[in-house]
DNA sequence: TTGAAAGCGCTAACAC
DNA sequence: GTGTTAGCGCTTTCAA
């Protein structure tokens, strides 16, 4: 590609590569270069087409403009909406993304962030998979970390996520207000901040209606949902409601209740978290909070930034976000 | 983070870096470096946690172990589960990918390509948005490149797609057996090669059933795909199948229907390409065709790991995946 | 206002 | 078997 180097522009200009490294890097007018010098760098630059290269860069000043995004995978719709997100503002603020994947995989999790920062990323954003709080502490001190969508609890790391525990609450409001009294949750991976904090606004809103929680479940996976709400719809329990904490779940539910003959909402009612471009078209539409991605992107984006810009600025802060309903028609009120 | 250098190392190790460098590399062996040697500089290695920066290595040899991986969005789902399994396969294969998107805008793709070039990227994988066939030839001849889902026109770059014409023809014969006469079909943008294929394969059908051809639209997005779809219940041609080549559009057809009271399949008929977890649930279900995308992944990256292990081998390849219809109640026969 | 020279961490010729 | 040395392309003192 091209071949050229600050060397051969300097050799071409006939000024030392120093000269031409500043003029490219903007501080002609720190170094007091000539208007005359810098106009003839520019050009010479521009003829043939000169490309820095980055790495030659980052190994002096050991820093690049690349930033690692740590997702557990863009397969689910949140995470490949969120993700996409970063990665145009990251374009637009000149930073390349380097997106991993790490499956919720902690070993997968602690092998990846390693490769980024072997890889001398400039900040890391992360929906952290794992309990690496103390490991994430140490390398914020020198690489900026913005937590998304989740939180590792007791970390002092920024972060900005979903008010999860409100949509918990919420939710479950939104059935006990409809009348249900045997409202189960469907429950995802408990360890990570999202899930637990939802299932704790369950379970406080339960308990507040003086009703007794009824947690099921441990994954986001649709086809463990499917056959853990036959489970549930056969059992004694037998819920007039059942609180979703994930789309795919929601699709379990809906599988589970369409095969043993159970109508949505006559028969089961059905609120779910997130939102897609799909789910107005399934039917019954199911009532859902969607969280609102664009905002949460740019606001980890931003603070990214700011801690990028002004190495200083190294208060870490907890962002959020509420999130907003979006009524279908699978509660029946009773 | 970690400082240790290879320069740390061999002084610990009491060998010179020289040394170090060969063992951390498998290259004992060949050097022929005693066990003893080569299990002190381990140990010593283990001990520091010691952990090599590419980009030093990188502006030596000018290679990375970085994959670019270029495409429209990962807001769409093809593209994030596409890019979520090639990422997964290049970290499997110590790459670590660098996705970039380009939103179909031709001066972003030669900017996103040009910054991955400069980042010293081994390879690319590409869904090309833009006609920059001989600017990828060009860069083909050091790097090597696939194209996946879509492939420019005349450009010898190697591609992994599916069969696109068969898709086309494929579906509107499926109209057509059906007893389907006014079958209108919704393009999305017309110069790349997924749609014009599909296209292509459309109106050869149309013409072998002595039927004319209706395209309309010319874009995925549902919002426009609805109003377009508006237009044409309306209109005096009034199709009694669409032919829909993307989902978004799908959606915004079942929306216009319902808006107009056409009841599908009774009233309207339609067919659509592409696959993901919620499309079952929609109601009716529609009659759709589904690309094999792990499949596609798969070979697209080991036809790249394949030119990146031996860069002599420069032939392109041009594969083209079948695809596999999913029946729904979407399609009535007349 | 500009340049020479050192050095970032690593690899690869070439030597011994 | 192992080490010396040069150099990848760039930035950054330090000097002029």
């Amino acid at each position: 590609m091209k071949k050229e180097t600050l060397d051969t522009i300097a050799a071409k200009a006939g000024v030392s590569k120093t000269t031409v490294s500043r003029v490219l890097n903007d501080s002609a007018r720190k170094y007091r270069i000539s208007e005359q010098t810098e106009k003839t760098v520019r050009k010479i630059a521009k003829e043939f087409n000169y490309n820095p290269r980055p790495v030659a860069k980052n190994i002096r000043v050991n820093k690049s403009k690349i930033i690692g995004l740590i997702v557990p995978s863009i397969a689910e719709y949140f995470f490949a909406s969120i993700s996409s997100q970063i990665i145009r503002n990251n374009a637009n603020h000149g930073y390349t993304t380097m997106l991993v994947e790490v499956q919720d995989n902690p070993a997968r999790e602690k092998k990846e962030i390693e490769n980024l920062i072997s890889r001398n990323i400039a900040g890391m954003i992360i929906a952290p998979s794992s309990n690496i709080g103390q490991y994430l502490e140490f390398i914020d001190k020198e690489i900026p970390i913005i937590q998304i969508d989740r939180y590792i609890d007791g970390a002092d790391i920024s972060c900005v996520c979903s008010n999860n525990h409100h949509i918990g609450k919420f939710l479950t409001n939104y059935l006990v207000e409809r009348g249900h009294r045997r409202i189960a949750c469907i429950q995802g991976p408990t360890k990570i901040s999202s899930t637990s904090e939802r299932i704790r606004g369950y379970v406080e809103a339960m308990k507040e209606a003086d009703l007794e929680p009824y947690l099921y479940g441990e994954s986001f996976d649709s086809q463990e949902s499917f056959f853990q709400t036959l489970d549930l719809l056969r059992s004694e329990y037998r819920p007039s409601a059942i609180l979703s904490l994930a789309n795919g779940q929601a699709l379990g539910i809906i599988k589970a209740a369409n095969k043993l003959g159970f109508n949505i909402p006559d028969d089961l009612s059905v609120v779910t978290v997130d939102d897609n471009k799909y789910m107005n078209f399934i039917s019954p539409s199911i009532t859902r909070i969607t969280q609102p991605m664009e905002n949460m992107a740019k606001l980890c984006c931003e603070s990214l930034y700011r801690r990028l810009d002004d190495p200083n600025s190294k208060n870490t802060s907890s962002v959020f976000l509420m999130s907003t309903l979006i009524e279908g028609d699978s509660v029946k009120a009773i």
